[in-house]
DNA sequence: TTGCTTTGTGTCATTTTAACACTTTCAAAT
DNA sequence: ATTTGAAAGTGTTAAAATGACACAAAGCAA
């Protein structure tokens, strides 16, 4: 058979390249990932934002649209996970009903490519929108199943987030403005999965020079207020930048 | 215009989706990277061993068949750079008029999935083979030039491997089975473009217990013959999983 | 015999790490 | 008013890792 040639029409939706993005969030006591509940009565799994590209778009600029038709969510900075390619990474049944109702071509090879952010979950109350019934927070050790690859792309993005905090700093779009060291000493084992030592923290953490304490302290806590900090911006983007040469732990 | 609906024939060329391999080579002085040379007659830049992937396969399968269609490498372990996905990444004048005689798509957009491998360049002597009129090896420094965007995809690989250096033990694949321990500190100064004390450096390795000595030197060099090593396999390989700790310098 | 080139080796001062326990401060409960 | 619970905050020490540094040994070639 001859395979017609034509050119992909660019406004086109591109049936064999998808972006499926993993957001996290952190209620200050563990990881959450924000996704999607397909639900159309039949009980399907919970799926990662996602969709198709356009032939026109950049993959990056077609993770940031889709993650907002989606969510809502906008100016978010994503990062690249990694392409996934499994030929048979869209063909469990439970899936392909779903496809079989909102893609053109349900049956076309996709690989999709990951991506993944850190965002504060206080500025983000999910919100329905387009194919999706709602965006919700679930907590990160909670997920048992996903749709297609999800858990895998999930898994991948785990490991890229834990590689990630040895080399830059991790925080500041992970937590409020003010936040206090004891968050952000939370907010390492979360990401780590391991106990770390209160008071090498802090000194490992004063060291860089990385955040700056606040003339203000909680209110209303019911135990000792903890002193406020916020991220010094220029040195965190320095960091961002240059790397953190040794922050191991 | 209505889109055709048709599931892609999965014995087909995919024409949106390609990969392409870096393959790292050291000669014992400098870093090395296999490209292809598409010479018809008009000059056109060297480019990385690469081409698009067929609908049925998996797309590390597809790198790997491709780098061995292309170059005669096989049993290449692969790893993944990431997904490259400028819409005008194929768009160059000299790019489109070498796809016109290759590709039955020429215009189709096409996103490229990059893999890097570390080779031993002792026992490769590229031959030409398919639509490349040979590859060969050519110096990472040297290299100016490249087709399509895959002198942005080589220092995504560059990078990748400077930061991987950091967490798993490197060489085995690099050096021959034998070698001396000045060899090996090349080779790391070659990847992280730096100079490294000697005796640091022979410390450093020598406490990881990756390599162990033998009762055989050097012959015929006209200076102080070196102790030869080889990789522990058992030590290596569990390193490989487990990573090193903390092995910055 | 001399010269050239690369191998191979040890010390020391400084920095980094890991392990470890008690007092302080607030709100809530009694 | 006092007690209780809960998290904040703080310093020392021993062990390990780092970085800087210089010279003798071994082979070949001229």
């Amino acid at each position: 058979m001859k395979q017609e040639i034509k050119k992909n029409a660019p406004q086109e939706l591109n049936p064999n390249v998808s972006v499926d993005c993993v957001i996290f969030g952190f209620d200050f006591d563990k990881l959450n990932v924000l996704v999607i509940d397909r639900a159309d009565g039949t009980s399907v799994p919970l799926a990662l934002p996602g969709n198709l590209i356009y032939n026109h778009e950049h993959l990056d600029q077609a993770a940031i649209r889709v993650l907002e038709e989606l969510t809502g969510l906008r100016n978010i900075y994503l990062e690249q996970i990694g392409a996934f390619g499994d030929p048979q990474r869209i063909s469990k049944a439970s899936d392909q009903s779903w496809l079989q109702k909102v893609r053109d071509q349900p049956e076309a090879r996709v690989i999709t490519v990951a991506y993944f952010s850190l965002v504060k979950m206080e500025d983000y109350i999910p919100q329905a929108s387009s194919f999706a019934k709602s965006a919700s927070w679930v907590p990160l050790n909670d997920i048992r199943e996903l749709a297609f690859d999800h858990l895998e792309i999930l898994s991948a993005a785990k490991r890229q987030l834990k590689q990630m905090i040895n080399i830059r700093p991790i925080g500041f779009n992970l937590l409020p403005e003010k936040f206090t060291l004891g968050q952000l000493h939370k907010l390492y084992e979360a990401i780590l999965e391991k106990p770390m030592d209160k008071r090498n923290f802090r000194r490992k953490i004063q060291k860089l020079n990385l955040v700056k304490s606040l003339e203000e302290k909680q209110l209303g806590v019911p135990h000792k207020p903890s002193q406020l900090f916020m991220f010094d911006e220029k040195k965190y983007q320095n960091l961002m930048q240059t790397g953190i040469n040794n922050f191991g732990f």
